[in-house]
DNA sequence: ATGGTTGTTGCACAA
């Protein structure tokens, strides 16, 4: 079984990258952040076609998460589960994909340490953390996957000295990422790939994709059930290719 | 180099 996510930066500008991605890497699941899209414009018809079942959590123009399936898709959550829906935008959604509760996420960007947008990102985790802890066992089958705009090491940023005061690599950005791994997710990129330079975004800006000056913050965070069933977790970098691309990279694991 | 590039029921703003 393969599951991938990615944040596609709008899935109306996306749509035929995405359609001919499922294609050409078949994943059983796929789970997609920043759709930008109101849920009456998912395009259900085009996932349907390519075989896979839509479940769309999104208000138009910002955020927005997804998840397909081509092996069922049941038990559908917007939002924190028993929260209401989620007070900063179309963040969260989860979904139970044959017997594994699968949750798309595209947490806060934060903007700047010293803004409110960075505090709500610190309090969205702590929610987040709140929902794993109150909804779900370690023991279970459960993948948490998606943006969470978090370098959980200096190893997964190209020059670490260049975030420094920065979000995305700040102490309490990694703590919270500390604490998903605390509660008993593993990383299942890291736990097939120790070495660095490995990132799943780059900045479309000054040519950064093609010097290699990225940042891995998109995960693909599985329980212990799951990671003895991993064997093989790859980032798609020839998806950031071309005319057009997502500013993110595909990132899938392998399940036997 | 306070640069650069995408996206949006856009015409500034978020990333």
């Amino acid at each position: 079984m393969r599951v991938a996510t990615w944040n596609v930066n709008s899935l109306k500008a996306r749509l035929e990258r995405v359609i001919g991605w499922l294609e050409l890497a078949e994943p059983d699941i796929l789970l997609m952040q920043e759709t930008k899209l109101t849920d009456e414009a998912a395009p259900l018809m085009a996932f349907s076609m390519a075989g896979y079942e839509l479940a769309h959590h999104g208000e138009g123009r910002w955020n927005g998460v997804a998840i397909a399936s081509r092996v069922g898709l049941a038990d559908v959550s917007l939002g924190f589960e028993g929260t209401g829906p989620d007070a900063e935008g179309a963040r969260f959604l989860a979904a139970t994909c044959a017997g594994i509760r699968i949750v798309s996420v595209y947490a806060p960007n934060g903007r700047a340490l010293d803004t409110p947008f960075y505090a709500a990102k610190l309090d969205w985790y702590d929610r987040l953390i709140g929902w794993l802890a109150t909804t779900s066992q370690p023991s279970d089958d459960l993948i948490l996957g998606g943006d969470l705009n978090i370098a959980p090491a200096d190893l997964d940023v190209y020059d670490p000295a260049a975030y420094v005061g920065s979000t995305h690599t700040s102490a309490p950005e990694r703590e919270r990422f500390g604490r998903l791994l605390k509660w008993g997710l593993v990383d299942a990129y890291r736990l097939h790939h120790p070495e660095p330079g490995r990132f799943t975004w780059w900045d479309y800006r000054a040519g950064h994709f093609h010097k290699g000056l990225g940042m891995r913050i998109d995960h693909l965070m599985v329980t212990r059930s799951l990671a003895t069933r991993c064997v093989g977790a790859e980032i798609d970098r020839n998806a950031r290719k071309g005319k057009l691309p997502s500013d993110h990279a595909p990132l899938f694991i392998d399940l036997a």
